[in-house]
DNA sequence: TTGAAAGCGCTAACAA
DNA sequence: TTGTTAGCGCTTTCAA
């Protein structure tokens, strides 16, 4: 059996009895052909089951239906729920998704910009602002539209859509002390920029409540996980043994400071008042049930895509170029102190 | 300013006074150049800041830097972990991922496949070995390698590295019996052949040791998570309260066990012993820790990576084609009972 | 070691 | 509505 060659447009136009332009057509854009051409042309296509190529086409047009996406992490469950939106936007449409991953090095971020950039994509999705100056410059003449999205405050490059994450630890903070709470303290890992905006912004409630104890401040720049969480509550409780509430910067170590919690016999939410980020499936399910801040990531990747799909199929088209999905505090049983 | 056009082969050849060729031949074997072009041109590519184009280098060579990588779900942790041992091993070469993501769906997998195809990826990963007949014929013909993961048993496409999920069940199975567990109960979800093959393993083992009771045999095609681990416990000890032992077939479903446990002053190991499948980083961090079956998800994806680059570079190099990597037990506290 | 010529498979621009 | 022509930016082949 002789190695048969992918049928290429030229395969199908001869074939059908057409040009090939008129293939090209009726694949593309079926309603500029006639409906004789078009019946020949599907015929042909499905007989030899042509594809098209696609590198061919995206030489020829100088353009492609690669969206790239480039988040810090792929074990973050966050940003699995990003993907999801994501996903969830692209599956309809013909464009599909160029997955990169910077490991939250921007330098790695840069990097990876100017890979996707050499594929011409249709557009480019980005986590945060906190890109390098080269990278800013790369996404700013990309020659496609630009979404940044997790974050929101500052002025995008092009467009962007996400929370505040100063108000998001602003609602944990205030949350704890209208429970009651006196004595709160706070664990973060990773210390990416988003991070660290919590972190301040928490401090800073503290303060203006006169409850600010640098002891109680528990960092790490190792990965956000269920173990560091255990960790980083014994350090706490090490340091200030009386803490009486703790803000978790990510679900995980809320999960793992309540596992630590169980340990040592303290009793959430009467000894340990524990609140969450990002509202992940399991807080709800845990027992006790866990307080957190709600996020809308599965939204923002599904907005994202929306937004780059506008702006490519008309450029400046989109009116709101800078969105905040907003964040809400779910209040469960991890913070429902008796009075 | 002009609207300056992104520059070529051909500006750099013109600015270092060699051939376009010659430029070519500096980028991809520069061995082959002389010092004296090799410096010029280098010079030259630096002040352009040029770049290849991706899309004409695919149409000329009819071959791409591309590793097509097919997994079932992306939120899905056991997933994170494959890819992030795909693209630790991809890193520092010059091919680059792209993830599909086929929803557990055999058909939109094989649409995925065609997809894929159509860019002539260098290699291709997919999940499992149950695609459909087109989607297999279509591996066939790829006219690249293709690696099977996270399974191992059926002969492969091409080559495959798995594990095994009927040795995975056994252990699990065993596990309890030799704890002393004479009631055990298994809970699963979503389904898939690997969880049914687990699923049916198990129910072997306990039928062997005369403790089969279909009551405490509880499934849904639900995608698993803590929420359903916790409801699908409900219903087993609904069916069958004196249930003394489950096998989770997935962490998720184990920890949601554990919480339903919590709630209902169940002790752990005591009145019911917990044993979850694949190791997650949280199950060794509850408490009680989570007994589980350790799966190498990790250097499944790094495994497939470095596969399918041998096979690249050098095709039929590969001897061994079909690689179990084993599962192991990793007992803890959650099935410790005191005799 | 270098280069000239041809062409990968498609689409843009224009013409009929 | 359809077709012709030219060319996208690179690599292959062959020759020097």
């Amino acid at each position: 059996m002789k190695p048969k060659r992918r049928p290429t447009l030229d395969d199908v136009a001869s074939l059908s009895g057409v040009s090939a332009i008129t293939v090209s057509r009726t694949i593309r854009s079926p309603e500029k052909v006639s409906e004789r051409s078009r019946l020949k042309v599907q015929a042909a296509i499905e007989k030899l089951g042509y594809t098209p190529d696609l590198a061919a086409s995206a030489l020829a047009s100088k353009s492609t239906n690669v969206i790239g996406l480039l988040v810090p992490s792929l074990t973050n469950n966050v940003f699995a729920d990003v993907l999801r939106g994501v996903y969830d936007a692209v599956e309809t449409t013909r464009y599909f998704v160029q997955i990169g991953n910077s490991r939250y090095s921007a330098l790695k971020e840069e990097a990876l910009i100017r890979v996707f950039l050499r594929q011409k994509p249709a557009g480019l999705i980005v986590a945060g602002f906190d890109q390098t100056d080269p990278a800013l410059n790369l996404l700013e003449t990309a020659g496609c539209p630009v979404v940044q999205i997790m974050d929101f405050g500052r002025p995008p490059v092009d467009m962007a859509v996400g929370f505040r994450h100063d108000a998001a630890a602003r609602l944990a903070a205030r949350h704890l002390l209208e429970c009651g709470y006196r004595r709160p303290g706070i664990l973060a890992a990773r210390m990416d920029p988003r991070t660290q905006s919590r972190l301040q912004v928490f401090r800073e409630v503290c303060a203006e409540a006169g409850v600010l104890d640098e002891r109680r401040v528990v960092t790490t720049p190792h990965a956000s996980s269920v173990g560091v969480g255990r960790q980083l509550l014994e350090l706490l409780l090490t340091q200030a043994p009386d803490t009486d509430a703790v803000f978790c910067n990510n679900d995980d170590l809320a999960i793992g400071a309540l596992m630590e919690a169980h340990r040592r016999n303290l009793h959430v939410p009467e000894d340990l008042g524990i609140c969450g980020f990002n509202d992940l499936e399991m807080t709800r399910n845990m027992f006790p049930s866990l307080t957190s801040i709600a996020t809308p990531r599965f939204e923002v990747g599904r907005r994202a895509v929306e937004m780059l799909l506008a702006e490519i199929e008309a450029p400046d088209s989109v009116a709101e170029r800078n969105v905040d999905l907003g964040v809400s505090l779910i209040a469960r049983d991890s913070t429902r102190r008796p009075r």
